[in-house]
DNA sequence: CTGTTAGCGCGTTCAT
DNA sequence: ATGAACGCGCTAACAG
């Protein structure tokens, strides 16, 4: 057994309250019996318990981070921004996998709970009421990383995903494209990628360019889904120049299924992705793509999270961060 | 403040005694009153503290994972298995990320051991002394994912890595191979890197094929080492037909140099990786590679752990899970 | 079958 | 400046 507060007060010969106070370096403690009690400390090698500490202050100095795979390749860099935050202040990252699953989201939420985080970090597709209201109930500090509520009560980081998606459909128009298909996630909820899709009809709008509904295609953002959508596009549509995709996961499908089809990229068709993995840079050809700022994303929203923690006042309360678009090899 | 287990009591008219046996499923209640405490409990919404119960118990239900770091492409998929399967058995997982920073791992294991966590996960490129020293000071109980201590104390999921070199190495000479680089990292230490490289000088060795100091590179295990690696080897040696890449983003950022002096792969030089990590599918040529059974090895790890810290005697201390040669596109 | 009580290790009044 | 005592919320004897 480890030693305890009580071990160390009774090496140095003072009351544990006085061990206490010089661990928290409050009160003002005599200079001799303070230096007497961190040569006890020493000595045994004592670390307080924060479990206990913690039953007292009502604070565990952890923070669950709820996402919904940490083997996706768009998450981990969001966590590590986080942790690296959160490691400067103190704080560790209880890490979950929801795989979207609304129930298991609910039970995690739940048993960081019980174990007294002092905050959440939420990741998700959409943010569903019953969510917002169990979050609510159980009275969580949270802040929310790529979704927003409707209300806006929780705190958020995010990108304007209307205007990357816009920024992505005008950048493959000025190219000269005209047969422009998109590959994305469900259209229809307002997460994110529902948002970039409304962007990108914003953009074909404004440029007079028709929407062809053969050449839209909806799956999740799984490479498999960049498969699909063009196998689906290739047999309906009549000519294709372009394809935006809503992440680059879906665009190496694309480009690689074009490929089957004797299509080059970029010589045939122009394809544009989303988020900038790693495998963007490295993807033959080298991806041109929507960036978002991940590792920003997960330090940014655990600052917010610390300083609600903190009861410090947040000065802004949903982060906008920028999107650039990163050209490479994909388009002409 | 939420309701505590005196809440419930009160509610149901019984001691906290009665209400901690419904909860822990403990002694014989009677039916009726544990009908009355579930209903209290449902009424009040009530919820265990599970930081109060950890105090009592000396156990946490949760788990440390010590990682290089999450962002890089190759640890996501184990923790996700370790995580999945720690999900099961109701614990949840704290996240370090070390940086192989040897001071960053001695305070996260701390920390870990302050917050009295059952049990360590523990990946690192080496495993040094003042590690396995302080891991036994704190007594931590630790499964080691990836390396394997000198003396075996841990119990550990790993993979022959000197097999795997080994394999590797012959499967590329016998596609004819003569003149074979190798870039990797580290070939002194003793771990799984190294081990690489050991196994492939025994298969080299065994073919009567000579290691061109030339034609070996270490660096560490990034892209920008395949880089370098490639355009050291290309200046100083004289032909190449093959290069061995101790990693699937050395063989990428290999792959790209070669490119960009007209050497195609694999028309001109095989390459092959290690780990079979997402972009090694995606990536052109899709990348022939030593596939580690990621997710299993932070899955199995993970049970090993729970078996240890519930006293269950582990029947073999020391896992070691197959390798297998993906084949793909950058072997000819 | 159920209640009382003593801690788990710590922070925090309230005295002194 | 320091110590005694209480309680955070829960489990685990021990009684009854």
């Amino acid at each position: 057994m480890a030693a305890s507060i009580k071990d160390v007060a009774k090496e140095a010969g003072v009351s544990i309250a006085t061990v206490s106070r010089v661990l928290n370096d409050i009160d003002v403690v005599n200079e001799e019996t303070k230096k007497k009690v961190q040569d006890a400390i020493q000595k045994l090698g004592y670390r307080p318990n924060i479990v206990a500490r913690s039953l007292k202050t009502q604070r565990t100095k952890t923070i669950g981070i709820l996402i919904p795979d940490i083997s996706s390749q768009f998450y981990p860099e969001i966590v590590r921004g986080a942790e690296d935050v959160s490691n400067i202040y103190d704080y560790n990252v209880i890490l979950c996998n929801s795989d979207l699953d609304e129930e298991k989201e609910k039970e995690y939420l739940r048993v960081l709970k019980e174990k007294m985080v002092d905050g959440v970090l939420y990741m998700s597709s959409s943010l569903k009421p019953e969510i917002t209201d169990l979050i609510r109930e159980l009275d969580l500090k949270t802040v929310l990383i790529e979704s927003s509520d409707e209300e806006g009560i929780f705190p958020s980081v995010t990108i304007d995903n209307v205007k990357a998606g816009y920024d992505a459909a005008n950048y493959i128009i000025k190219k000269g494209n005209k047969d422009i298909a998109y590959i994305g996630a469900s259209k229809d909820s307002s997460n994110a990628w529902a948002q970039r899709y409304k962007g990108f009809e914003k953009a074909m709008k404004e440029n007079n360019l028709e929407i062809n509904e053969d050449m839209v295609y909806f799956g999740d953002l799984r490479t498999e889904t960049g498969y699909k959508g063009i196998r689906k596009i290739l047999k309906k549509a009549s000519s294709i120049d372009a394809v935006i995709c809503a992440s680059d996961e879906v665009a190496m499908g694309a480009i690689n299924t074009l490929r089957e089809h004797q299509l080059s990229v970029p010589q045939d068709v122009d394809v544009i992705g989303f988020n900038n993995i790693y495998s963007a840079q490295v993807y033959y050809p080298n991806l041109t793509t929507v960036a978002q700022p991940m590792y920003d994303m997960g330090s940014i929203a655990m600052r917010m999270l610390i300083k609600l923690i903190n009861q410090k006042t947040i000065e802004q309360g949903h982060y906008v961060l920028d999107h650039e678009i990163i050209e490479r090899d994909s388009c002409k």
